[in-house]
DNA sequence: ACCTGAACACCGTTCAAGT
DNA sequence: ACCTGAACACCGTTCAAGT
């Protein structure tokens, strides 16, 4: 049985977790979230086992939310411009989240990766079939491939001038069918 | 004037953060680099002011071998093949200095992408340039682009299968001149 | 059953004292 | 001029003691 208490500290955590990082931007510490939150350290780990634990379950979050959209986008664009838009939104999405993992190592971030692999995949599959049904997307085109491309797309940071656009329009590019 | 046993003792710290990089594959501490080398605590901060300044020399090195390849690569094939193979040693290189970022936060590793953006972005212009004089390569294709999207390709985990290579045949395919 | 918060081992960095 | 290494403030994580 799951005490009340215990949940509502659970949403504490999270939430002050949020919070710090929208603040600051940085990614914040353990002990700071604990405070934040109004919970002893202990707590924390009681929710959350390790920091990674607590960085995936605000990435995860974000990441239902962005993958909750496919289906609307698809109903009403063309599967390469559906791929288009919701990249656009992916990108933002990650780029908001992105600090948060800055502290935390190759192996935390694979394990990070791993766990938010298969509905995003699943998500890009639906559009990419989509395409490939149709004949405007090659029939080789790959999800994981692709996901691993957009990576690229929001870490391009947006200073004076956003590459983001312009690589992804490029990589659409890549993936149309040929006239052939 | 600069004795001899500070640039020693530079050399001596810059080798064991190589060492001991290599034999963890994971970031080692300010503190177990200098015990390494020998040398103190300060020594250290003496020669490198800060953590981001020394993962930023052995970064420098890295870039530096790899860059100085184009030339022969170029002079021996065309310009899209130099581009192929050129960019699987920028892959393999990052791959193997990757980790040691890894504890360094947002606004460093921005600070490091900006001390060896101008060669890396030069390198890769020269094979672009040749390729839009002979015509192979699109007009529109820019160096910062290019560079954003190989870090999706040295950032694809080579699991049970590298999916760097397929990318890069994607890419390129992106960047090849229309036939009309 | 769950919580608190002092404590632990470690981190990057500093600085007084030495040569 | 350059070096050493103890010390500082902080980190993620643990665990005895409380309710």
């Amino acid at each position: 049985m799951v005490r009340s208490d215990a949940r509502e500290n659970r949403e504490k955590i999270l939430a002050a977790a949020r919070d710090l990082f929208l603040e600051s931007g940085e990614a914040p510490s353990t002990n700071q979230v604990a405070q934040r939150a109004g919970v002893g350290a202990g707590t924390l780990y009681r929710h959350f086992p390790t920091r990674e634990a607590l960085v995936l379950a605000v990435y995860q979050d974000e990441v239902d939310r962005i993958i909750a959209d496919v289906p609307e986008i698809l109903a009403r664009e063309t599967p390469l411009e559906a791929l288009r838009l919701w990249t656009l939104e992916l990108v933002a999405g990650m780029r908001r989240k992105h600090g948060l993992g800055d502290a935390l190592g190759a192996s935390a971030h694979q394990s990070i990766a791993e766990q938010t692999y298969g509905p995003v995949i699943a998500a890009i599959d639906t559009m990419l079939d989509a395409g490939k049904s149709d004949g405007t997307i090659r029939a080789d085109a790959e999800a994981g491939d692709y996901l691993q491309f957009t990576g690229a797309l929001w870490r391009a940071a947006p200073g004076p001038e956003d590459r983001a656009p312009r690589m992804l329009a490029l990589l659409l590019d890549a993936l149309r069918a040929d006239p052939a």
